[in-house]
DNA sequence: ACAACGTACAACCATCTGGTTGTACATTGT
DNA sequence: ACAATGTACAACCAGATGGTTGTACGTTGT
């Protein structure tokens, strides 16, 4: 297996997952990656300020979870999964490391025997 | 499909995106994924003090990432990868939302048709 | 017995986070 | 023209985070 770590992609997992930390982001992100949604839109959803939720979506965004598209005055967000598969694959290389120490507690054993 | 969301999986998830969320936590992580490691032989790979190490450890712990093992004076931490899974599967739920949106676009330019 | 080792945790500090209110500005509808 | 709507962002605040040093305590080796 191939591992490669830039210091560019440390930073965009260190922002995707701060951004999946936080279950009202989490929702957020539940939303938009069903359908369009204004900030406005979205922030009804929640017992927060506006501005907190805008907030939110900006993080989600920074995070390229998340893009938002002008239609008039409204800003529609849609989530992207894209970036969602890219998360779930760091946690796959993870596991590859796991299967990989497993590999070698078995190739330790059929040595010993 | 069925999503069952309790606020106990709510909490857990925070935990564990927030310990993703640090690339120091990540690197231990990949360590003891691989096999195990006492805190004193990880401390010594980062440029930072080994209470620093200690905390970040505490921190995947808590979230469930990682156990210990008493053995003697040292402490061996183990990456635990039905953890890393259950993350996984949140992002799964996650792209699940999003295909749900897609089979909704494509139902509607059938009825267009 | 006692020095060295491995660990945990408290106290402290600068910075970040997640919330608030207020303001500014562009777009829309009357 | 102007009020209402949708958005962004600054300023502020309490609490969390990520680092530090210092201390305490059990385990090990001589």
């Amino acid at each position: 297996m191939i591992v490669i770590v830039n210091e560019n992609t440390e930073d965009t997992a260190d922002a995707m997952f701060h951004a999946l930390s936080d279950r009202t982001r989490r929702d957020i992100l539940r939303r938009v990656l069903a359908g369009e949604h204004s900030v406005t839109t979205l922030a009804a959803k929640y017992d927060m300020s506006f501005a907190a939720v805008q907030k939110h979506v900006a993080v989600l965004e920074k995070a390229g979870l998340l893009t938002k598209r002008r239609n008039g005055r409204e800003q529609l967000a849609s989530g992207d999964v894209q970036a969602v598969r890219s998360v779930a694959s760091m946690l796959d290389e993870l596991e590859g490391v796991w299967r990989g120490r497993v590999a070698r507690i078995e190739a330790l054993l059929i040595e010993e025997n």
